[in-house]
Parts: C-alpha cells; structure tokens; sequence
DNA sequence: AAAGGTTAGTTGCAAAATGCAAGTAAAGAA
DNA sequence: TTCTTTACTTGCATTTTGCAACTAACCTTT
C-alpha cells in the first residue's frame, strides 16, 4: 500500500524528513518511546487529535522504514503491539534535543517536569530509561 | 499573511512540529546552518527543488516563529540575506542527532564526512563552528 | 538613458495529502 | 446470540503542495 518514499537527493536529512517528515509521525514516535501507549487505541487519545486513517497510515509508514514494528497482542486476538526497534530507539537523543529546544523556544508549552530536569541533568540515565523501555510519564486522557 | 498555528495540545514537540514538521523547514535550516547559502537563490538551488512559493512560505513561517531573520543585502537592493537567529542556531544539536541516525538508520544517504567525523568525535567542536556561523560545507549546485 | 538580464518573489490552477464522519469486519464479553 | 470493543477502511470536503507562468524592482551593459 503505502509505499517509501524515493529519494529527492542523496542528504541523510532529506531523506529522514521524507519518513518523519510531517506533523504526526513524531507525536507517535514521543508516545511509544516516553509513555506506556502502544495500542492503536491508545495512540489515537494521546490528546492532540490524530485521525484514525492518518495514524493507520504513519504506523504503516514507519513500520516499512524499520522504525516501529507491529505484533499480535498477546491476549487479544483484535489489537496489536506497537513498539519501537532498536533503530527507533535510537531516536531518544533526537527527540530530547528536539523536546528541549522547544520548551525554550515556544511559550505555554509543556513537557513533564521530570523528563525535563532529567534530560537537563541527567541525560544518561534518561537515555537509560528510554533504552530499557522504561515508560517515564502517561500522558492525559481524553476522557 | 501566514499565521503561526494556534496550539492543538500543551505538548512541547506537537507546536513545535506545527512550526518545523514538513519535508522541507529542516532543509532550510540545515542550509542556513551548515552552509554560506543564505539568499533566497541560494536556498532555491540547494538541490532537492523545493518550489518557489513554498520556500518563500517557509520562510515566513520561520521568521515568524522567531528561528531566522531576513535582512537587506548590504549591496544589492533586491537581494536578502537569512539568517539563524540564537534560537535557530540552537536547533544544532537537534539537527546534528537527527542527521547521524537517518545516515545510520538509511542506506545510500549522504552526509558531509568531515561533518560526520566532528558529530562522532568531536562534536563540541562541530557545535562551536556552528554558532560561530562557520560554514562546514558547500552544497552541490544544481547548475 | 534604454534594453536586457537577475532576483525575489506572487498568482492560478491541478494534484496530492489531510481531516472528518460514517461504515465494517473480526474478536471478546454478557 | 447479541452487544460492545477494536482496528481499521472508505468517501468526501478542505487544505496543502507542486508546477508553471507572471511580475516588479533592481542591476548591468551598451
């Protein structure tokens, strides 16, 4: 179905804009990597309103880049397990920075204060945490 | 004209991906920080072809949110020259994470070597150059 | 000063992506 | 067996993108 994207030039960033490109698929990336979601269901309530085509589409996207993978819920025939890869993973320095920068830059923003002072003072452990699949915060439900 | 997006969720990295999620802001920034291209031109041709009226919507966005300026060109009217603002050059250590896992992560990509040496072995350095606005590396023209 | 080229855009329109609401098929629960 | 939950898909309106053509101001050349 949804096929990767060929490539517009040979830049690693390019490239990496044409997977992540977009204003959902990192919002997906934050949840399976911070939080405990991992059920379509689950991603779907994160708070920020993604349709259901449209995530169904970037888990599709993000699986075939080798980024999530997606497996048969243990004990429930319907669901499935998200997770990130070990590649996926590795995209904790990124989304810190990323989560930094826009804490600083934009007012009336939030991000939990515990991933804060711990990506401030102790990213190691952080990375640790995220490296273990440890999940750090849940984030609000919509009710 | 262009508006910065109202928030859809507290959440630091959604507002800003409303700001920089798309296939092409990165781009612009990656150019304005990693290169001497800064004029409108310049950015044109740095060789994925983005269109005229996106760049130039681009970069409204960006100045807007505050991550570049636009000056006149000291000689020659026309002509502007864009830069990173201290908060755009703080976007290096993002865009340094993310280039090193999509050059990791994706075959057949291309990243700067020198680049790609500094980021692994001696970024401190890297990030010294960038926001000394030390140009790392020319891109290809597209002549 | 006139003519022609550059530069940095804008405009109009077609194509693609997104968003929304409704529908569906399979599984689990009662 | 019926009802609910879950993970989607489908259809359609709206928005964004991409492409090509156009424009206005400045610069260069003669």
């Amino acid at each position: 179905m949804t096929q990767l994207p060929t490539k517009r030039s040979p830049c690693a960033i390019a490239y990496g804009l044409d997977i992540l490109g977009d204003r959902w698929s990192l919002l997906v990336i934050r949840d399976l990597m911070f939080t405990d979601r991992c059920e379509f269901g689950h991603l779907l309530q994160a708070g920020e309103g993604i349709a259901t085509n449209i995530l169904s589409q970037r888990l599709e996207r993000l699986q075939r880049a080798g980024v999530i993978t997606k497996q048969p819920h243990p004990n429930h025939g319907k669901k499935f397990i998200y997770r990130l890869t070990d590649q996926g993973l590795k995209l904790a320095p990124t989304m810190l920075e990323f989560a930094l920068w826009c804490c600083d830059t934009f007012d009336d923003v939030f991000m939990p204060p515990l991933v804060y002072q711990l990506a401030r003072h102790d990213r190691q452990q952080l990375l640790a945490k995220v490296a273990a699949r440890e999940p750090l915060w849940t984030m609000p439900t919509a009710d």
